[in-house]
DNA sequence: CCGTATCCAGAATGATACTG
DNA sequence: CAGTATCATTCTGGATACGG
């Protein structure tokens, strides 16, 4: 079923859509249409040009739309797609997984390094 | 609701289930347990560097096992743990998603390098 | 067959400062 | 407010060769 994906154009897709911040953008987006600076509240660790930079791509895939509100000052507003909306359901479908799985993850991840280290107690978290 | 995912563990739980290879390599392991070559054949465009640090990672995750199958020559399976299993249906969801849409998506973005350079004619991929 | 070791190029991201 | 510019850094991931 996911034979397009190793193609270019699918691969890039993925890739694009699941890059750093992407996800969490498009939920943000998907809950009610945010300014500029209200993203960069929600999501504390992005930088003005990493979100710049996602916007663009999401702009440029069809599933975000920059919207300049010709105010004084200059405001902007970016808003889900109708492209973008139809992805929402397994977006939050995958985002939920995460939050509801991440202590068993942890669990997991504890049993698997006293696994491979048995007498030493390290610190790794990577 | 996701309040979670803007920690550390959330964001690098979410960083690794969504690195390079992993969504493909989870849902190929879903269809049936494979061997480590046949997951790079699987996956084409994978190096043998990438997927083994793919497997590590969502092996110690708890969302696949590795059995070492005491043949000769040595053979080794991987297969889906009951918790990469409550993944599949999510993350089936996600990739039918991009399958659909890659087209619509396309569409899109010549939409928008049309825009952003009418007189041009470039032919930017990124 | 199933990886690991090493090296390296390029991308992604951050810090910081600055502009319309 | 909404970004852009620049620079530094980190990090991913590929190429290649070798080891258990």
């Amino acid at each position: 079923m996911t034979g397009m994906l190793f193609d270019d154009e699918g691969r890039r897709l993925l890739d694009q859509l699941f890059d750093k911040w992407s996800l969490l953008v498009l939920e943000a987006l998907c809950a009610r249409p945010r300014r500029f600076h209200e993203l960069r509240e929600h999501l504390p660790a992005v930088t003005p040009k990493s979100l710049t930079t996602c916007l663009r791509r999401l702009e440029r895939n069809g599933l975000v739309e920059r919207l300049v509100l010709s105010t004084d000052p200059l405001a902007v507003e970016y808003r889900i797609t109708r492209l973008g909306r139809t992805l929402e359901e397994p977006l939050q479908a995958m985002l939920r997984w995460v939050v509801d799985h991440l202590d068993v993850v942890e669990t997991a991840r504890s049993h698997y390094d006293e696994r491979r280290s048995p007498e030493e107690r390290s610190t790794r978290t990577s």
